[in-house]
DNA sequence: GAATGATCTATACATTGTCAAGATAAGGGC
DNA sequence: GCCCTTATCTTGACAATGTATAGATCATTC
């Protein structure tokens, strides 16, 4: 057996083998210990043990990287905003994965958000499409077939849930604020709370008769 | 008349004069054109007709720049809200204000909540202070005085508008966004109609004798 | 086994932030 | 009025970074 470590220890080696996906993981573990401002396209090279130049056979430039990156945390976190879709009371849980994502990876959500990218590539794309189509679906859910085929109604209160969850886990991660503004940890349930109020204010605008999970098809 | 032109034209002098302000123009000059990635110390000094060591007289780093420049824009920005706070229906009135002033100054809302300054300092606190002082006020006259008393109530009620507006507001500014999500000056009315759905929730959770505007002194 | 293409190294250059040493101007004390 | 101190500005330099180019090395295919 003369390649028995192949997989683990692919250094010492011209060719690295795997690269692109090596770079990537590195830039994620930088990111995730240092923060984005410490991500150089050279310290991921030389944490690989590669030269500086070799990152650009695989990555255009550093936007190139930072496009994967973004699309990589978009899908993560399209992910738990699908999965709390599955749950019972969807929206409500929707609200709360959204702003328990901001705090689990405070680091990815500034990478989707806070960074200034020009434009977006059509993968980035397409997995953010996945996020506002689940926050869309449980809306929709939410408030029953009948009046989600009021397109403007439907897009009123995703665009109000979208808002009132951005907003609450921007008061999670930014370090920008208001020092007299809750935020943090401790803030969880009056956050819980005050994504609350927004549900609350769906289900007046609503009339009684607002939470039917199903209709018969027309 | 020897010197007729000492505030238009102060070049071709070794000392400027007033070199520190006109770094805070030119910076600002330059955000509001080309963003905040543009800027750079040589770039305004440059712009200037200075050397590009001058500005380290006046701010030690670009960070000390940037916390200038932070401190200005929010204080444009909490005045903004202040003003808003004059009007009747002043809560509603504050929360058009906030998502007006991302419209009107993307840049500089960018520089307030996008950049990561690490710390803030006292001076830019102070103006943020003042924001989150007169949106919580705005809470507390919309709910009445007796109301106002109940500190979690009223914490709960501020950041639920504060989160709401915020999150519209970055809506606007924000490029890295599903497509799908209505934003852009075409969606205003859509966004007025979400913050609504806000104000119905806390009026509902209030109960029906919810907006008095002033209590007699118990 | 040789040719071809992919991958990586080494070098170089421009931009930017930052520092240090010296030049210039302004203001105060004699 | 003149000199000394201080603030301000210039000049030159350096390190970090992104990026381009030329050449070396390996893998794959014919």
């Amino acid at each position: 057996m003369p390649t028995a470590r192949q997989k683990k220890k692919p250094v010492d080696r011209y060719h690295h083998g795997d690269l692109r996906n090596a770079l990537i993981a590195q830039a994620w573990a930088i990111i995730d210990k240092r923060g984005q401002s410490a991500l150089s396209m050279r310290a991921v090279a030389e944490a690989l043990g590669v030269s500086h130049g070799a990152p650009a056979h695989h990555f255009a430039d550093k936007d190139a990287l930072l496009s994967e990156l973004r699309t990589q945390a978009w899908g993560a976190f399209a992910d738990a905003l699908e999965s709390a879709g599955d749950a019972p009371d969807a929206l409500r849980h929707m609200g709360r994965a959204y702003v328990a994502y901001a705090l689990a990876h405070p680091q990815r959500m500034a990478l989707i958000f806070r960074s200034s990218s020009g434009e977006q590539s059509p993968e980035t794309e397409a997995q953010s499409m996945r996020a506002w189509a689940a926050l869309s679906t449980a809306v929709a859910r939410h408030i029953g077939p009948t009046r989600a085929a009021d397109q403007r109604l439907l897009s009123v209160l995703s665009v109000a849930a979208w808002a009132q969850a951005h907003g609450l886990a921007m008061l999670w991660t930014d370090v920008n604020l208001p020092p007299g503004l809750p935020h943090g940890k401790s803030a969880q349930p009056l956050h819980d709370a005050a994504l609350d109020v927004l549900y609350a204010g769906m289900t007046a605008m609503l009339g009684p008769a607002s939470s039917t999970p199903q209709d018969p098809p027309a």
